[in-house]
DNA sequence: TCGGTAGATGACTGTTTAGTCAAGTTCGAG
DNA sequence: CTCGAACTTGACTAAACAGTCATCTACCGA
C-alpha cells in the first residue's frame, strides 16, 4: 500500500496549508494529519519543520519557474514578456482561486514577509526565490531599454518598483479576496514605466 | 513605585515585539517579560492575547491618525496631500529604523497580511486601519479629480491600485530593510496615477 | 481608622508544541 | 530464502503555550 509519496504529501500537505492561513499557525502535527502521515515518518524524511517548509518552498517554485521561463523567454519581445507576465497574475490566482476557495497571493511572498525578521533558514529561502522573480523583471527592462521599447534609467530601481507594485496588489488581493484588483495590473503598471499602455503590435 | 502604567507597558511591548518580528512569533509570556510586567497582570488588563493585540493596533493607529489628519488636511491642495504624504513614508521609515534599527514597514498591514485567512477580531481591525489608511487615498484621489488636477477615473480602483503600490513598497522595504525603495515612491507614484511628475506649484 | 478596590504576584492547570526513539513492517537485490 | 535498507508506527519527552486563581499589597475616600 504505502508507496514512497508520503513525502510528496507531507510537503503538499505544508503547502496548502502554509499558503492558506501562515508559517506561524501551521503545526508538524497539523501538516502530518493533513498528509495521513505519522510523527516519526515525518521526522524520517525531514530533519525539522523548518527543513519541510524550505522544501515546500523549492518545490513550490520549481512548478512556477517553467512557467515563468516561457513567459519570460528571450525570444519574446521584452515589453511582450511584460504584458504577458502581467496578464498570467491574475489568470493564475483565478486558479489559485477556483482550488482553494480564495485568492492567495505568492506563496513564498506571504512566507517570506512573516519571517524576515530572524533570520532562518526559512527567511533565507523565501528572500532568495523572491529575488529570482524580480530578477525575471529586470531583464525584461533591461532588454526593453537596450532597443529603445523603453526609456533610458535604472533597471534594478525600476524592477524593484514594479517589483513592489506587483506584490503589494497581490497581497492586497489575498487580503481583500479581490481579483478585479489583479485585472488592474497590466494599467497601472505600464503607468508605472512610464509608458500610456501596452506595447503597440506594429507592423 | 508601581503606577498604571502596567497596561501601557504591556501595549508598547506588543507593539514592539510583534512588529518587529511577528504576531504567530510573539507569546504572551515574551510580550510579560519585555514590559516587566506579571502573567497575572497582563490578564487582569486583557482577556486574552488577541485582546492586547486588537489593543495595541488601536493604540499604534492613535499615533498615528492625527499626523495623516494633518497630512490629508482638506485645507491643502489635493495633490499637495499625496506629494506630503508619499515623502512622509520615507521619512517616517528613516525614524523607524533609527529607533528600532531595521525598516519595519506599516504595522498593522503586517499583522494583518498575516493574520487574514482566520477571521479573529486581530484580523477585523487590521483590515479596519488597513481600509480607513485607504480612505485618505480615496478622498484626496476624488477631490483632485473634482478640480481637475487629475484625469477623470473611478478614484476608488485608483486608490486601490496606488495603496497595492505603497504597501508592497512598505513590505520591500521591510523585507530588504531598504529605505531607498521609499524614496522612490513619489517618482512611482505619480507615474502611476497617470502623472509625469509632482504638482507644479504656479503662481 | 477602616473598608473597598485597583493592581500585583507567583504558583498552578491543561494543552499543544517540536522533536525522539526503539521496535516494527515492507520490499527489492543478491 | 535472506539480509539490509527504506520506511512506518505509536508511545514518549521536555519545553512552551494560553489562561486561571487565591492571595497579597497599596492606596484612597469616608
Amino acid at each position: 500500500m504505502s508507496r514512497g509519496d508520503a513525502r510528496d504529501r507531507l510537503i503538499q500537505a505544508a503547502i496548502d496549508l502554509i499558503w492558506t492561513s501562515s508559517y506561524g499557525a501551521v503545526s508538524v502535527d497539523a501538516i502530518c494529519e493533513r498528509a495521513q502521515v505519522r510523527k516519526g515518518s515525518f521526522y524520517h524524511f525531514f530533519a525539522s519543520k523548518d527543513d519541510l517548509v524550505v522544501t515546500a518552498l523549492d518545490t513550490h517554485w520549481g512548478t512556477r519557474r517553467p512557467v515563468l521561463d516561457e513567459i519570460f523567454s528571450a525570444s519574446r519581445p521584452p515589453l511582450e514578456r511584460l504584458q504577458r507576465y502581467f496578464a498570467h497574475i491574475s489568470e493564475r490566482q483565478a486558479e489559485v482561486r477556483a482550488q482553494y476557495g480564495r485568492v492567495l497571493g505568492c506563496f513564498h511572498h506571504a512566507v517570506g514577509s512573516e519571517c524576515v525578521q530572524k533570520p532562518t533558514a526559512v527567511a533565507a529561502k523565501a528572500q532568495e526565490l523572491s529575488l529570482a522573480l524580480r530578477r525575471y523583471l529586470e531583464t525584461a527592462l533591461r532588454d526593453a531599454q537596450a532597443e529603445g521599447a523603453l526609456p533610458p534609467g535604472d533597471p534594478v530601481a525600476a524592477a524593484k518598483s514594479l517589483f513592489a507594485f506587483v506584490t503589494g496588489a497581490l497581497t492586497q488581493a489575498r487580503v481583500h479576496d479581490d481579483l478585479e484588483l489583479l485585472r488592474q495590473i497590466p494599467r497601472t503598471g505600464w503607468l508605472a514605466l512610464g509608458m500610456a499602455g501596452p506595447p503597440q503590435r506594429s507592423t
